[in-house]
DNA sequence: ATGGGGGCCTGCCGGC
DNA sequence: TGCCGGCAGGCCCCCA
């Protein structure tokens, strides 16, 4: 899926469209996706002005002017593509449906928003503005890897005595939320942690400079408008270009680009995900 | 308690 | 050309 520098890219192309704007007309196509749709979603947010489009994690969230929330999610393989916002936007791509378009948001303003999702993982949800913080999606992430949440001294008591490889544990949204496959492979490299290292043996200093390294992978990637590889574009359809920035994440065979290392990125399976890494430079912990 | 595996879906790519 | 296995930016659930 998009993560956390795709899902800030495609909420930042929203912007303009959504916040402050009125949704004339939410098309549902299908009853549901991960999920059913809530009961009368469709109608529910119809008519609504969106006050403000936020971010949690890999999370888009619109607040409603009814009280309510609408979330987004993008799964593995959802996209949003926005038509017709500008005045010389002739592209109108959307103007019959497409395969896999499940919701279709008609704006005051003109634009339409179409949420594109073949393989169904994403989510579209409805709730009361004021339980966010409970709502089952979002009441167990952990801290937002940029701003001021995400400290290296809660990481450090966080795993300290425990077992668990540090790939997996940077996964587990729990801990930091936003990150997924590809950026977890990055900032190891970045910070020469070998992806099987348990993260009680890591020392401080290394969880300082991986915390450090986390954030400016994300950075660079929003920067870079995310990373295209199969299914994510931005709003406008134009593509990611962090994929071309990428040291280690799908380069298997690849030498590793570290100034002056001559090793080789190798792939391995752990929990049933792929990680890359150089075992030159980012040694056993 | 927590780490790993399976499942959810569709599409694409490579090998035979 | 067609079929089949493997793989894919995620996350929930169940099991040891």
């Amino acid at each position: 899926m998009p993560e956390l520098p795709e899902v800030e890219t495609i909420r930042r192309g929203l912007l303009p469209v959504m916040e402050g704007q009125v949704i004339s007309t939410l098309t549902l196509r299908r009853a549901g996706l991960r999920w059913p749709f809530p009961e009368g979603m469709a109608e529910q947010v119809s008519g609504a002005k969106v006050l403000l489009l936020r971010r949690r994690a890999k999370y888009i969230l619109a607040d409603l002017d009814r009280g309510t929330t609408l979330l987004f999610h993008m799964g593995m393989s959802g996209r949003i593509l926005i038509d017709g916002a500008a005045p010389d936007d002739r592209q109108h791509t959307r103007t019959t449906p497409q395969k896999h378009d499940h919701a279709i948001f008609d704006m005051d303003n003109g634009a339409r928003i179409t949420f594109n999702d073949a393989r169904r993982f994403g989510m579209l949800d409805l709730f009361a503005t004021e339980s966010a913080a409970q709502q089952s999606l979002l009441s167990t992430l952990g801290p937002e890897p940029l701003g001021n949440d995400l400290h290296a001294d809660w990481l450090i008591e966080r795993f300290a005595n425990r077992r668990s490889p540090i790939k997996t544990a940077l996964l587990d949204q729990r801990i930091i939320a936003g990150l997924g496959n590809i950026y977890v492979s990055e900032a190891l490299w970045r910070a020469k942690i070998h992806p099987e290292t348990a993260i009680g043996v890591l020392r401080p200093d290394q969880i300082e400079t991986l915390v450090r390294d986390i954030r400016a992978v994300l950075a660079e990637a929003i920067a870079a408008g995310g990373s295209s590889l199969r299914d994510y574009r931005q709003t406008d359809g134009e593509l990611g270009y962090f994929q071309h920035a990428f040291a280690v994440y799908d380069r298997a065979t690849s030498p590793c680009p570290r100034h002056g290392c001559t090793g080789q990125i190798v792939r391995l399976v752990q929990a049933g995900r792929s990680s890359y890494f150089c075992p030159t430079c980012q040694p056993r912990g």
